[in-house]
RNA sequence: GGUGCUUUGGCCGAGCGGUUAGGCACAGGUCUGCAAAACCUGGGACAGCGGUUCGAUUCCGCUAGGCACCUCCA
C-alpha cells in the first residue's frame, strides 16, 4: 500500500498517514446545516473529503465515511437571544422546522449528486440523537468540566484550560482571545464569554425543544460532531475534516468535549479546507457575497457570465490545493471549463487509440455508483505502471504521489495533462504509444480522473439514449459528408449550423467528422 | 489588541535552496473549403529592502499590501 501524507492541523505538518484499525479508515466531516441552500463555498469540503475518502478506498483502505446533517442547535450567534437558525428560516418562511429542514436536506443531497460527491457511509442527523447528546452532557456535568445556570449547562472552558490547553488546534490560549470586546450586559448566564453552550434552555414558545434534566431545551451546535463522531465512528478515530473556518471555536469546542466527557480527543489527522473567495474577500452567507450551487449551475447570478456545469466547478476545486484560498471569478471557471473539456476529450481520443474502452467510470458507472453507498471504486491502486514506456511511467508515477503527498490534486492534474499531450500526439500520429502505454494509461483515466478526481463525462453520461443519437449522429453526418464531396459549402454548413443550435458541435479532422453533444 | 496565513507572468494556480509546474488567455506557424480542434514554437513571474549561502522565488529579518479566525460561517 501506498503510503499517505496529510497536514494535521494538530502539528501544522505534514504527516504519514497511519490507521487506528490497520486497513480501516474512520473518518467525519462537518455538514452542512440545512437553513438555506448550498453554495460555492459547500462545494468546497465537499469535493474534496469526497476525493479523500475515494484516494482511500483506491488505495485499499475499507473507508468508513460520517457527515452530519445540522438541523438544530446552530444559532445565529452565541449570545443568550441567539436564535437557532432552523427555526428562524422556518419563522420567516411560515413553515414547520423540520420542513425546513426536509427542503434543503434535499437540496443539499441534489447538488451533491451533481458535483459526483458521492454519499458518505452514515448521515446522522443532530435531531435524531438527541438522546446521546443529554448522556454526554452529563459525563460532562460529572467530570466538573460544566455547569447549569439557569436551565441551561454551559461548558466552563476555564476550568478545563487549568489542566487541559483550550486551543491547541487553533494556536490560542485562553488569555489571548478576546474578552470585553463583546458586552455582557449582566443578563448573560454564563460565567465567562468564552464558555458555550451544550444544553440550551428553550423558550415556552420555541417548536424544537426536548426534554432532559436541566428542563426543556436543545443541544448545543459543538455538541453532536462529539456525540455522532464517537458513536459511529469509536472513542479514537482516523480523520476530521471541515472548513477552516471551523477550526476555532467548533472544533476546538469538540476536542474539549471529547477530552471532558472521554478523556480524550479522540482525533489522530484533524484536515482542514481553506475557503473560497471572491474578489479576495471569503465567500460566506454573513457577507452577502455567496453564490449558490444552482444559482452557479443555472447562471442565474448578477455576478454570472453563464452556466457553470457541476463538473467545472467539481475541477475548478481540485486545480487548487484544498489548504489554499482559491478565489472565484468568471476567468478562472471559464478556464477550467476549457481545460476539463480538453481532459474529457482526450480520453474518448485515448478510448478509440486503445480500440475501446469499457465505459465504466466515463458514464454509466457513475449512475451506479450512487446507489451503492461506498463501494463504487473497486479498482485497487497498482504498484506501477506494469508495461508502459518511460514518459507515461512518469506520469503514472507523478500522479500518484502527487496525490499521496497531502492530496496535491493541481499537481496531479498537471500530470494527467502531460497524459493529454501525448494521447493528442499519438492520435496526429507524431508518437507513437505501445499497447502497454495505452492499457496503462485507459487505467490512469478510469481509476483516477473518473474514480478519485470523480471526474465525470456528462456529454457522454446520457446512458441508453447514446446509441439512439450516436446512430442519428452518424446518418447525418453521412449527408453531410455527401454534399462536402460535392463541393456543396452551404449545404454542408448548414447542417453544421443546425447541429450546433441543438448543442452538439461538429468538427471536421483528418479522420472524418467528429461531434460532441453539450 | 491577540493568533495564524498570504503576496508568483494578462487571469487562475503549483512548487522549490541550483533543473519547463500546469491550465486559460495572447503571438507566430502547420493542418483546413470555412470553422473548430489538435500539433509545433514563443514571450513574459516569483511585493520591496537587507541578511545567511558557492548559489534564494524557495531559509531568516524588516517594510508595505491582502486575508482568515478571535460572534455565525464550509
Amino acid at each position: 500500500m501506498r503510503n499517505l501524507f496529510l497536514t494535521n492541523t494538530l502539528t501544522h505538518r505534514k504527516e504519514l498517514f497511519t490507521p487506528v484499525q490497520p486497513g480501516h479508515v474512520g473518518m467525519y466531516v462537518c455538514g452542512p446545516t440545512v437553513y438555506g441552500d448550498a453554495h460555492l463555498g459547500h462545494a468546497r469540503p465537499g469535493v474534496t473529503y469526497d476525493v479523500l475518502q475515494k484516494l482511500l478506498r483506491h488505495l485499499g483502505y475499507q473507508v468508513r465515511y460520517v457527515r452530519n446533517i445540522t438541523d438544530v442547535g446552530h444559532l445565529e450567534n452565541d449570545a443568550d437571544e441567539g436564535e437557532d437558525k432552523i427555526a428562524k428560516k422556518a419563522r420567516l418562511a411560515r413553515l414547520e422546522p423540520m420542513e425546513v429542514v426536509q427542503t434543503y436536506t434535499f437540496r443539499y443531497h441534489e447538488a451533491m449528486r451533481q458535483l459526483n460527491v458521492a454519499p458518505p457511509s452514515i448521515e446522522p442527523r443532530a435531531s435524531g440523537h438527541i438522546i446521546e447528546q443529554i448522556e454526554t452532557v452529563k459525563k460532562i456535568l460529572a467530570a466538573g468540566y460544566a455547569y447549569e445556570s439557569n436551565g441551561s449547562v454551559y461548558f466552563d472552558v476555564r476550568k478545563y484550560n487549568e489542566s487541559h490547553p483550550y486551543g491547541i488546534l487553533s494556536g490560542r490560549n485562553l488569555d489571548d482571545t478576546r474578552e470585553g470586546t463583546r458586552s455582557l450586559d449582566g443578563q448573560d448566564d454564563k460565567r465567562a464569554p468564552f464558555d458555550f453552550a451544550l444544553w440550551k434552555k428553550a423558550e415556552p414558545q420555541h417548536i424544537m425543544k426536548w426534554p432532559s434534566p436541566w428542563g426543556e431545551g436543545f443541544p448545543g451546535w459543538h455538541l453532536e460532531c462529539s456525540v455522532m463522531g464517537e458513536k459511529y465512528l469509536g472513542q479514537e478515530f482516523d480523520i476530521h475534516g471541515g472548513g477552516m473556518d471551523l477550526m476555532f471555536p467548533h472544533h476546538e469546542c469538540e476536542i474539549a468535549q471529547n477530552v471532558a466527557s472521554r478523556g480524550t480527543q479522540g482525533v489522530h489527522y484533524w484536515v482542514h479546507n481553506n475557503m473560497i473567495t471572491i474578489n479576495g474577500q471569503k465567500m460566506g452567507k454573513s457577507l452577502g457575497n455567496f453564490i449558490t450551487l444552482p444559482e452557479l449551475f443555472s447562471g442565474r447570478h448578477p455576478k454570472l457570465e453563464q452556466a457553470y456545469s457541476p463538473m467545472t466547478i467539481r475541477f475548478f476545486i481540485l486545480q487548487a490545493h484544498y489548504r489554499s484560498t482559491l478565489d472565484f471569478s468568471n476567468e478562472a471557471l471559464q478556464a477550467a471549463d476549457k481545460g476539463l473539456r480538453r481532459i474529457l476529450q482526450a480520453y474518448r481520443d485515448l478510448c478509440a487509440l486503445a480500440g475501446g474502452c469499457s465505459p465504466v467510470r466515463g458514464s454509466e458507472g457513475s449512475k451506479a455508483a450512487e446507489l451503492v453507498y461506498g463501494e463504487y471504486l473497486d479498482s485497487v491502486a497498482p504498484d506501477r505502471a506494469e508495461g508502459a514506456s518511460n514518459a507515461v511511467s512518469a506520469i503514472f508515477e507523478g500522479v500518484y504521489d502527487a496525490l499521496c503527498d497531502d492530496l496535491n490534486t493541481p499537481i496531479a492534474i498537471a500530470h494527467l495533462f502531460d497524459a493529454v499531450k501525448l494521447v493528442n500526439q499519438a492520435k496526429e500520429g507524431k508518437e507513437s504509444l505501445s499497447e502497454g502505454d495505452l492499457a496503462v494509461l485507459v487505467r490512469l483515466f478510469d481509476d483516477i480522473v473518473f474514480g478519485v478526481l470523480g471526474l465525470r463525462d456528462d456529454s457522454a453520461a446520457e446512458g441508453g439514449s447514446t446509441r439512439v443519437i450516436g446512430g442519428l449522429m452518424e446518418m447525418v453526418l453521412e449527408a453531410r459528408a455527401a454534399a462536402k464531396a460535392a463541393k456543396d459549402w452551404p449545404r454542408s454548413d448548414a447542417i453544421r449550423d443546425q447541429l450546433k443550435a441543438l448543442g452538439i458541435t461538429v468538427k471536421d479532422t483528418k479522420n472524418g467528422a467528429e461531434w460532441t453533444l453539450e
